[in-house]
DNA sequence: GTCCGGATTC
DNA sequence: GAATCTGGAC
């Protein structure tokens, strides 16, 4: 018997004779293979929830699948972790460091304060948006499809784009599984244009109606790992979706500009070290780890609009940026050419 | 790493 | 002309 046990709360178990392969850590980047894709005779038993979302260490993996295991009436199973090849290294660094004791880094609470008063002042175009008009009137099914479908479009594209192409789909009535599914893809690509990468986009919103309909009776998947397995939906869109269409918090949202300002702000690094993290993940996998609960799912708007209005990718608006001094990266980016982070 | 992608900004 | 837009798949 073969045990893994992805990165989040849930464990699958196969029922099968033969032993299921697959990489652990489903909330990583590419580790999307799942036993219960691979293996429809796979069972899956929830663990429960983690500690405050941090990252547990091995041990704590091991004697969870043991557990599970037990419960199940399965002896002595042989639990392995596989890891997917690129977050090996920092996946165990992750466990080490997890396993001494993370410090928050220093004045975290007054940077927040000052980027709040001047997210307050200064308007964002992330600000502008209000994601439930219009679908206030949606059942609950097809409000949390309509978050989904929402959070897709939304990937390298301006917000008011995304918002315009999703009224157009609710007008025609589009913003439910069942009717996606039916849908002609040309007609669903004509209605998202211009956002970005929309052919892709049209051909992941089929697949995933379709997904919605045959597994989940036309309801969206409730956990990040199976999020996960929908076609489109990486660590980002699935951790807003838990928020904003389940309203459970797994984790925080981390998109470009959550990651950029991270890293400006010391917040972030990789274990061990004092390098700022490289992906997204590495940053939310950090931010996890000494940010309180409480702020997980507020940080990432007040970060975004920061990000859009004053901690800009090119030249960020030091001068008029009120907790500077605060910053080990303030104004220390060249604008003439190469840029530095 | 490259590709998807038109609109917008500098 | 280059970079970027609340990324993800290959």
């Amino acid at each position: 018997m073969f045990l893994s046990l992805p990165l989040r709360h849930t464990a699958y178990l196969s029922s099968l004779p033969f032993p299921i392969r697959f990489i652990s850590f489903t909330a990583m980047p590419k580790a999307r293979k799942n036993p219960l894709l691979q293996n429809p005779g796979a069972q899956k038993i929830e663990t429960g929830s983690e500690d405050g979302g941090v990252v547990p260490t091995n041990r704590v993996r091991k004697r969870r699948v043991e557990m599970i295991a037990k419960e199940v009436k399965i002896e002595s199973p042989d639990v392995k972790f596989l890891r997917h090849p690129e977050i090996e290294d920092f996946a165990h660094k992750s466990d080490t460091a997890y396993s001494q004791s993370i410090q928050p880094p220093a004045n975290w609470e007054r940077v927040i304060e000052g980027i709040r008063r001047m997210r307050s002042s200064e308007h964002a175009p992330v600000d502008s948006i209000d994601p439930e008009e219009g679908v206030a009137s949606l059942q609950p099914k097809e409000r949390r499809f309509s978050v989904l479908v929402g959070s897709l479009l939304s990937s390298q594209t301006k917000g008011h784009v995304t918002h315009e192409a999703n009224q157009r789909l609710l007008e025609k009535g589009l913003l439910s599984a069942d009717t996606m599914d039916k849908a002609d893809e040309d007609t669903i690509k004509s209605l998202i244009y211009p956002v970005g990468f929309y052919t892709r986009k049209a051909k992941h919103l089929k697949q995933v109606a379709k997904i919605c309909v045959s597994k989940y009776e036309g309801d969206i998947p409730s956990t990040v790992d199976e999020l996960l397995l929908l076609p489109g939906v990486g660590p980002k869109i699935a951790h807003l979706v838990m928020i904003m269409a389940w309203n459970k918090v797994e984790g925080i949202c981390v998109d470009t500009h959550v990651h950029r300002v991270s890293n400006r702000l010391g917040w972030v690094s990789q274990p061990g070290t004092k390098q700022g993290t490289r992906s997204p993940e590495e940053t939310r996998i950090s931010l996890q780890q000494w940010l309180p609960k409480e702020e997980w799912v507020s940080i990432n708007l007040l970060l975004v609009g920061f990000g859009q209005t004053i901690c800009t990718p090119l030249r960020p608006h030091c001068a008029k940026c009120t907790v500077s001094e605060l910053c080990p990266s303030a104004f220390k980016e060249i604008s003439s050419s190469k840029k530095k982070l």
